[in-house]
DNA sequence: TAAAAATACTCCATAGGTATTTTAT
DNA sequence: ATAAAATACCTATGGAGTATTTTTA
């Protein structure tokens, strides 16, 4: 059996007519007898009642009819399906974030974008701490995720740079820092020597950790480091309950506490808080290649 | 595009080794590349990847690769499906009935037997007139009848005759000869001399009305006709009332209708109800002939 | 008897086979 | 260096074409 007789079958059965059938797929009537024949042979079933002014169907040929329609229909559909899919248009991708990625004004907007460029496209989202993330793109669970940590080391994945914002200091807002006036709410960050620093647990993710060592090493002092929060986002927390000041990005000031104050940092040298985007290298998948483009994109036009 | 190039790609896919995939496929490893190739360049996707040690899927391999097997599933099932509607197995049949068929136990019967023998086959019942089932019969509204007129004049219809049975008297319960006292509870026709006879109209369906008037007329009388009944049970409605007389298929006596007392027909001539089966001459349907063959079995072994 | 399907045959396109080269790790 | 896929070329099956016969209302 090949398509072949169903594509006859159907010509024939629409025409009623084995030679008006034959002139409609552009052939002579005696193969197309043939292969009728040899359709009927091999299903062992009379399909047409030969008359002397054309064939009918039989009720098995009509039976045949309405499933051979189908059959072919199924299978344009599977065709357009797997088109898409090698064009990145239809499958499934899956996208990991740490906790203080979807604050960034410019995550949501790309996951937005994306969905509306590729509706046919289910995406599924999970948050994690950045190792986590590492250890499910590897095991691929998950396509890509959102981090702030470059861990470019990290046989076998690709780590790309997405956006930088500025990290600005929380302190409690009970805190003398908080209420001292300011004109511009900045403080340098030498005026913190003395505080407790709350960090994001550096074996969770060494980014933020590393950005905030490095940023009061060049303001001249070591900071004391204090409690280590598990996720980014209960650092400020801990910030409210006034166990100590942090660093953490801008973009967390849309979080809303009570209890946190924020504080622009002075002085030209802003520390920075880096937004990696991580993937295997070398995914064939163009679903996922599509979405990294479209990172790319968004990044580079920010 | 053949089956083929989906039967190739499936053995290309499981195996991941296209050298395997040929073997299981009892052929050669070039050609099968080829087909391999000339699918992907119809569709102008790339379906494997290839490696050293073989080949491993695209997303778009992947998609095709369910949807592959589904068609191939898909074909098996139409086949099998087109060969049970020639066995007569699977399909339709729309049955008709005149009023006083289902009353015959032999009819029950026979739909409740075909049923368990066919049940992948849809039955529909309809009740209607004589005249209006032949009509229905022509128009293909419907595949069969039981009917009580054989009606074998009608061009491009067969009317078999599947049953006979006996007719009995049907008097009100007051009259004077529900009343009189008789051994075997049988009235000879000829004590109904004087009576006004409720009859089924004729033009609905001669075969009766023919019956009841041969039957008085072999008795040596003809019968008084008062009303036409439009449907054999409405006949015992009549009666009944009080208003006649009829002869009715003894069948009918399971109506239990109040008002009306049953009598069989003294003497050695007892009238007769046929029941015949009516379908359309030379229908070729396998599941009308199936039904058919079922009748008659059924018929002759009673 | 006439229209259409079936049969008998011929041809050739292409699926499949054989031998060899290329590729990728 | 090696296994596997690709390429080149050849063979032959069977799908399609031509001529003719058979079928049936």
């Amino acid at each position: 059996m090949e398509l072949r007789h169903l594509r006859y079958f159907i010509a024939v059965a629409e025409e009623k007519h084995i030679t008006r059938a034959a002139e409609r797929l552009g052939m002579q009537q005696p193969p197309l007898s043939q292969q009728i024949r040899a359709l009927e042979r091999e299903l062992d079933v009379q399909l047409f009642r030969r008359k002397p002014r054309g064939v009918e169907l039989t009720d098995a040929g009509s039976a045949l009819l309405a499933a051979a329609r189908a059959i072919l229909a199924h299978i344009d559909h599977a065709f357009a399906t797997t088109k898409r899919t090698a064009r990145g248009e239809q499958g499934r991708i899956a996208l990991g974030f740490t906790s203080s990625a979807p604050f960034h004004p410019y995550v949501p907007r790309i996951i937005r974008t994306y969905r509306e460029a590729f509706p046919l496209v289910s995406v599924t989202l999970e948050e994690s701490g950045t190792m986590e993330l590492i250890e499910h793109l590897r095991s691929e669970r998950i396509d890509a995720a959102f981090i702030r940590s470059p861990l470019a080391s990290h046989e076998g994945l690709v780590v790309n740079l997405l956006f930088q914002e500025a990290m600005v200091i929380a302190v409690p807002q009970e805190h003398v820092l908080a209420r001292r006036p300011s004109e511009d709410k900045a403080l340098s960050l030498k005026t913190l020597a003395n505080e407790t620093f709350i960090v994001y647990r550096r074996h969770a993710g060494p980014g933020l950790y590393d950005a905030i060592l490095t940023a009061c090493n060049q303001a001249g002092f070591s900071p004391h480091i204090g409690q280590e929060a598990p996720r980014i986002v209960s650092t400020l927390n801990l910030v409210a309950a006034g166990l100590g000041v942090s660093l953490v990005p801008e973009s967390l000031q849309r979080m809303q506490l009570d209890g946190v104050a924020f504080r622009r940092v002075a002085g030209a040298a802003q520390p920075k808080a880096p937004l990696y985007l991580a993937s295997r290298r070398g995914d064939a998948s163009p679903t996922v290649r599509k979405f990294l483009e479209l990172c790319k994109r968004s990044a580079h036009n920010s």
